[in-house]
RNA sequence: GGCCUUAUGGUCAAGCGGUUAAGACGUCACCCUCUCAAGGUGAAAUCACGAGUUCGAUUCUCGUUAAGGCUACCA
């Protein structure tokens, strides 16, 4: 039976935008789920685009997110090496062949970009002109010796059509005269993506090519490569597009004015990979089920290029907030402590010191961990509230009733030792039926005095603990003057 | 401009000729509850438009419109 082996081929470019990241996910899932290969490619054939320590980055994410690759540069494999620029001699060589095959030629024209430079009331010209198409074999010859630049040249076939299946978006047929005649190896030596994906996954017995659909309209000049070399190309599954949605509402590729995109980025705002990765699977993708919990052992399980969907998705940074909120209220305690340590510099020494009950407070109610740094500001916003907010219906409370239940709270605090989240509950309950009354009543004005807002991460007992003896007297001691 | 692709609620989406058109996020109620969060229940909200084909179209075909992609010595 055929080996399935799919290829991530990630160029250097210093980040991970997120929609690559859910390339790498559909093509990792695809292999393992068919029990074959996830090959790992480094396309670093523009050497201006080189960024240092790339490379790391895309392993630290692959690292982080568990898709692990079975071949690839730091890897090894057998069908190395696995970096493009380290296969340069290569590319040349099968450029060389399609020359003499008569599928590509020779092209010595400078700077084609610039001659079909134009002003913006003039008709537009498209593409390459062809100039070199048809250059005699003795004018090649004479120009190479004179070592002049070149770049060879796709000979794409001028009429006829071309057509290719895609898995997902079914045949698609071009007229050959719609495509150009796409630069192969450029003139410093280097493949262009174009021409080194076709060799690499030829050669990498790749069996199904995973990408963007932005790759569609050049699959056919692929074809044709294909075609030209005699090799059987691989199956093609095109991906949908990530979309971010603009103020206006339209929408528009995902990018930075979006939000975070990169999985560096998102994992620095306190999205765990395990909630990126849930969340980014199901963009584009549908396993058909009710749930959309999964671990990466279920999604390889589940995943089927059935449920691909062939539409664009906008990016939903609510919807992944709860995914994310889920996940982190998943953690085991020490794990959520050992990654809220990140985010805890801002808090101040008085919740650090209480950080063992702090953080339950906030594991419990968070999106995101970064939202811890800030999470307890409310406490140290202490200003003179309207003190309309003593007033509860529900409890049946006015300013009065807050004040007289104020009054006997402070008497009864002022004399506590024990100042745990449990006894003060404890002693707040006991007072309650001793009034007759539902904690709920006796809690209200407590907590309100203490913390001057109506919504707070915890219950009244929970802020006196975070706010301590002397805070919480000298605030409940504040209110009764002003409600007297 | 040319070529290619797509079109179900605000968002993710199920559906693959006959359904009260799932479910999730978000929103809004209500319940629970010392507030919030979580949890529970419920509500509002979708087949872009126009022609066909058919006994019957969200579903098939064609057009329109809109959106996206490609049209680089970037990938």
């Amino acid at each position: 039976m055929e080996e399935i082996r799919t290829r991530f081929a990630p160029s250097p470019t210093g980040y991970m935008h997120i929609g690559n990241l859910r390339t790498a996910l559909y093509a990792f899932l695809y292999a393992k789920h068919h029990n074959g290969k996830f090959i790992l490619r480094i396309e670093d054939t523009d050497q201006k685009r080189y960024v240092e320590g790339a490379t790391e980055i895309i392993y630290d994410t692959l690292k982080q997110t568990k898709l692990i690759h079975d071949e690839g540069p730091d890897v090894g494999g057998d069908y190395g090496p696995y970096v493009q620029s380290e296969r340069k001699a290569l590319y040349k060589e099968y450029a060389e062949k399609l020359v003499q095959s008569g599928h590509a030629y020779y092209c010595f024209c400078s700077n084609t970009h610039e001659e079909n430079s134009h002003e913006d009331d003039e008709p537009q010209t498209y593409g390459y002109n062809r100039h070199c198409r048809n250059l005699s074999k003795e004018e090649v010859e004479k120009n190479l010796k004179e070592g002049k630049s070149y770049v060879i040249r796709q000979k794409v076939p001028l009429d006829g059509t071309t057509t290719f299946h895609d898995e997902i978006y079914g045949d698609i047929t071009v007229e050959n005269s719609s495509l150009d005649d796409q630069i192969l190896l450029k003139s410093d030596g280097m493949p262009t993506y174009n021409f080194a994906n076709v060799v690499d996954d030829h050669l990498m017995k790749i069996s199904d090519v995973i990408r963007g659909k932005e790759y569609i309209s050049s699959t056919p000049k692929y074809q044709l490569l294909y075609e030209a070399f005699g090799w059987t190309p691989p199956r093609t599954i095109h991906l949908s597009t990530i979309m971010g949605q603009n103020p206006d509402g339209t929408v528009s590729k995902l990018s930075k004015r979006h939000g975070a995109v990169s999985f560096a980025q998102l994992v620095q705002d306190g999205y765990l990979p395990e909630a990126i990765i849930n969340y980014i699977s199901l963009l584009g993708w549908s396993p058909k089920q009710e749930r959309e919990i999964f671990s990466l052992e279920e999604l390889i399980e589940l995943f089927d290029v059935n449920g691909i969907i062939k539409t664009d998705a906008v990016f939903d940074y609510k919807k992944l907030d709860w995914f994310n909120s889920l996940y982190i209220k998943e953690l085991p305690r020490e794990k959520f402590l050992e990654l809220a340590k990140d985010y805890t510099n801002e808090l101040s020494e008085d919740i650090k010191g209480k950080w063992d009950f702090a953080s339950t407070l906030c594991q419990s109610r968070i999106n995101k961990l970064s939202e811890i740094s800030h999470f307890f500001d409310f406490l140290d916003d202490y200003q003179d509230f309207d003190l309309a907010l003593f007033e509860n219906k529900k409890n049946k409370l006015d300013k009065a009733g807050s004040l007289d239940i104020l009054k006997d709270m402070y008497n009864i605090l002022k004399s506590e030792s024990n100042w745990s989240v449990e006894k003060l509950n404890q002693i707040i309950q006991d007072y309650a039926t001793e009034k007759g009354m539902k904690i709920g009543k006796a809690m209200w004005p407590v907590r309100i005095g203490v913390t001057g807002q109506t919504v707070t991460p915890g219950g009244g007992a929970e802020m006196l603990y975070l706010l301590g003896k002397d805070k919480s007297l000298e605030r409940i001691e504040k209110c009764i003057q002003r409600l007297l």
